[in-house]
DNA sequence: GGCGCTGATGTTATAACGTATCAAACATCT
DNA sequence: AGATGTTTGATACGTTATAACATCAGCGCC
């Protein structure tokens, strides 16, 4: 079992049309057609996965048509890029603006989110000893999720 | 004390190539040449322009040609890949296999490379709450280094 | 209704990043 | 010399992402 969520896909639809409405932005088809192939995916999905999917129904889809969504939904807290690979996934808690650590199971690509003050501010610390300024950002860490370990696929990269 | 930082670029690529030695592997020319590049530079680079820069020497050249020797050296312990920039810098403690953690300056593109165990140990400690077991890597954290910091440049991404 | 503004989409082309494949050259050992 | 393994050369292709410009839909306004 995935996750226990009583949030079928067209709650987390509405819910995520109703917060870009209170962004003054519109939750358009496109946007919610990419929004619900994120949501509907394991774990996160490559844009020109997203774009075959969307082709299906609508053949003429390029890949600007799925880049300019992902922009807009990264842009409202509504997905997170992997940046090291160069994936997307759907954030769980757009609605409490975040960024946290992202770690990626190498095997089945499944994303847990989650955030920790201390590991943050330690890591701040760290980069303040060098004069370093920490930007807002996901740190994204990957390993195996309790899955995978648990003899469910094969060796890891 | 592992080194006192007074090695010219000479210096380095020698150490270098003993350290391949060592592994029973060679720093052949090519791989020399993009090592040469890389600590040459002051922060990452990206591999196109490597290509660029060995090009103007041997105009054959070709994406495989660079990517042969930063697989290479990463695989040495040589340079680290930046897999969220897509960009690779030369490692400055080759003798000493490490992962840690990158700064990266959005806007100078240096590098500044530390570890930190105990943030390590917090990192493990919050994924294995998931079941999640994280493997050995850099962890990437993009911001602003002392120098850009300081005015040296404008405002940041 | 016509008009201009803005945001969103359509469409084509191209830039940027990375790999597969197979042949040739080279080194090393016997 | 012959066999073997590694490195390089060269071409082509696959993947990821953006530039540029045209079009369209909605909306306020007169
Ligand atoms: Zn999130
Ligand atoms: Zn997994
Ligand atoms: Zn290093
Ligand atoms: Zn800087």
């Amino acid at each position: 079992m995935p996750h226990a969520h009583t949030h079928s896909l067209e709650d987390n639809l509405s819910a995520a049309a109703q917060w870009c409405a209170k962004r003054g932005e519109k939750l358009t088809e496109q946007r919610r057609e990419v929004l619900a192939l994120l949501l509907s995916a394991p774990g996160s999905v490559k844009a020109y996965d997203l774009l075959a999917a969307i082709q299906k129904q609508k053949p003429t889809a390029a890949p600007p048509t799925v880049y300019r969504a992902l922009d807009f939904l990264v842009a409202a807290g509504l997905a997170h890029k992997l940046e090291s690979k160069n994936a997307f996934v759907a954030c769980c808690d757009f609605e409490h603006p975040h960024h946290g650590v992202m770690l990626i199971c190498n095997q089945c690509h499944t994303v847990k989110e989650l955030t920790d003050p201390v590991l943050e501010a330690r890591l701040a610390e760290d980069a303040k000893a060098w004069g370093f300024s920490v930007a807002p950002q996901d740190i994204e860490v990957k390993g195996l999720c309790a899955n995978c370990r648990h003899g469910d696929g094969e060796a890891q990269a």
